[in-house]
DNA sequence: GTATCCATGTAACCAGTTACATGATTGC
DNA sequence: GCAATCATGTAACTGGTTACATGGATAC
């Protein structure tokens, strides 16, 4: 057996927090969990037909004039304890790539100042996520509502692991740009 | 088009430290650079195939009584070229998926001591990581032949990553894990 | 005698990305 | 007049994982 669709609980957990169309739950990822998560249409209504046939989400057609029609999707009850029971399991790591380091790993014959580059890219990269979950995060503390208490915590407990995460990077970039510049 | 290979890229890599068929270039990859990149042979053996088409690598037949026959591959100068340019090449980030942040992100009905639970167990695996990194980092040390020193060096960076990483990551857990509990 | 290592490969399958197709409306 | 936004979907494709199939040799 192959992997398991985790795009089908991300979109879940979107419905659980609203009903919406395709295009709505697209909007709503790349504006909150685009920094660890990331879903594209052609994924994204595929898998919504595929949990309506599962009796996960249901379906109602929204038509207002001059407007595309759209279909709206709402969580089941049933929908809400897959999600429930997925939250509540144990998370898999699976195995993540490194291309930054897997070009390092082989560079011996490269000269060290275009492996500079490349790191010195990778940190301005860092440098610039970091602002971005700043600004988020400031974002988040500032507007005490709407949310709930507990979501709040929750999504600035995911930013935090951004900044942390970033800042390890960054870190890591200047002690290397470091040590390769004395064996220049 | 969809993502281009990398797979390709860590078999040359491999190939232009040293000849050898799909099992032992699995074996290398198992033993140094796992902690950031994974193959298995399903994609290996296949690729390699690809590959020596392409003109990239040669391919040895060898025979050793008593064993099974060995494909021994080896790469070519234009294989060499064709890796060279994909260091020289800046790093394409590709987004990763963080399967616990999008748990915690969607975790407001769930109990908060379930989800400490698994942060807890997030810890303990990159405690275990750390240590496997330090030991890994101390056998490279303290070994101060056959692979130069500029390998050596290389080959640190990439292990000094993990340790940032690991130790950012614990840190984290620990702040969240805090954070929770006063919420509780 | 049983588990592991050596060694290669294929088939089935799912995940996920990009491009294509369509078309109206709204804001600049 | 043009670009962006709203809105849905399919097709083509690649990447990658797991299971299956085979079988001798060696170490415990």
């Amino acid at each position: 057996m192959a992997k398991i669709n985790k795009t089908k609980y991300a979109l879940l957990g979107v419905l659980n927090t609203m009903s919406g169309s395709g295009y709505d739950i697209k909007k709503f990822c790349d504006s909150s969990i685009s920094h660890f998560w990331n879903e594209n249409y052609g994924h994204i209504y595929p898998v919504l037909q595929k949990m309506e046939k599962e009796g996960l989400i249901t379906k109602q057609v929204e038509q207002t004039e001059g407007r595309p029609s759209k279909n709206v999707y709402s969580i089941t009850e049933k929908g809400r304890e897959e999600l429930k029971n997925w939250l509540l399991s144990p998370v898999e790591n699976e195995p993540h790539r490194s291309e930054l380091l897997l070009k390092i790993f082989w560079s011996k014959d490269i000269p060290v100042k275009n492996i500079i580059e490349n790191i010195e890219n990778e940190k301005e990269e860092c440098k610039s996520n970091l602002q971005h979950y700043r600004e988020v995060e400031n974002f988040l503390k500032s507007n005490k509502h709407e949310i709930g208490e507990k979501n709040r915590t929750l999504w600035l407990i995911t930013l935090n692991f951004g900044v942390h995460d970033e800042e390890a990077k960054i870190k890591w970039c200047e002690e290397t740009i470091q040590t390769l510049k004395s064996i220049k």
